[in-house]
DNA sequence: TCGGCGATTAGCT
DNA sequence: GCTAATCGCCGAG
């Protein structure tokens, strides 16, 4: 791996939509059992809290799965949707504040035979890393991850300069959120156009 | 304690 | 385009 870590610090920021964006180009990686796996990321969701319909935590609710969302930024969030696909989020802000960002979408940088292997796939699948439940799969994130750092030896972000330039982000609503009334028009997916690990579907 | 449902996906038609 | 798969979560009782 080259390039430096991304510090914890950055996940504390106040802005979870700003934050989503700039993770758009950096690098997701695992390494678990010494097989280290990476995927650039491609597409993200900001979730704003307690004032977000669409999030689980919206106005404050703390149950045993969503507590983790209101531990400090840089804490990974993991969950299972439809009792089959895993989900990872990432907890920003300060303490108490239960922001998160989906992770949506990741190009495949290192480690894609292992990937592919994981997905059942092969290697020169665009579909690795195109779509949540996928990325998850992918990497090896699984629900026992929730709470873990991604500052840790297991789960980490990096930055390794690739620039993606204002012009190639783009922004819309949130996938599969359509329950939130008014909330779900909200402009908090961020992606980056024309990549093939995005994923363009759209429910409903 | 119980029952409905979800920040989805893959595989048919 | 449509739908089954599949199970933990959470609110109601």
């Amino acid at each position: 791996m080259k390039g430096k870590k991304v510090p914890v610090s950055f996940f504390t920021r106040p802005d979870v939509a700003i934050i989503a964006k700039e993770l758009l180009g950096k690098c997701l990686a695992t390494n678990f059992d010494g097989n280290l796996t990476v995927l650039r990321i491609v597409e993200s969701e900001a979730y704003n809290g307690a004032i977000d319909k669409a999030s689980h935590a919206f106005n404050n609710r703390k149950t045993n799965r969503t507590k983790v969302m209101y531990e400090k930024g840089g804490t990974a969030y993991v969950y299972l949707c439809y009792g089959l696909h895993q989900m990872f989020n990432i907890v920003t802000n300060i303490e108490n504040i239960p922001h998160a960002i989906l992770i949506r979408g990741g190009e495949p940088v290192s480690g894609i035979s292992i990937m592919a292997l994981r997905a059942n796939k092969k290697v020169s699948d665009t579909s690795i890393g195109r779509g949540p439940g996928n990325v998850c799969k992918a990497l090896g994130i699984h629900t026992g991850h929730s709470g873990i750092s991604v500052n840790s030896e297991e789960i980490f972000i990096y930055d390794d300069d690739v620039k993606i330039k204002n012009k190639d982000i783009g922004i819309s609503p949130r996938i599969g959120v359509d329950y939130s009334g008014d909330d779900a028009l909200l402009p908090y997916r961020f992606y980056i156009k024309g990549n093939a690990h995005v994923s363009g579907k759209w429910r409903k």
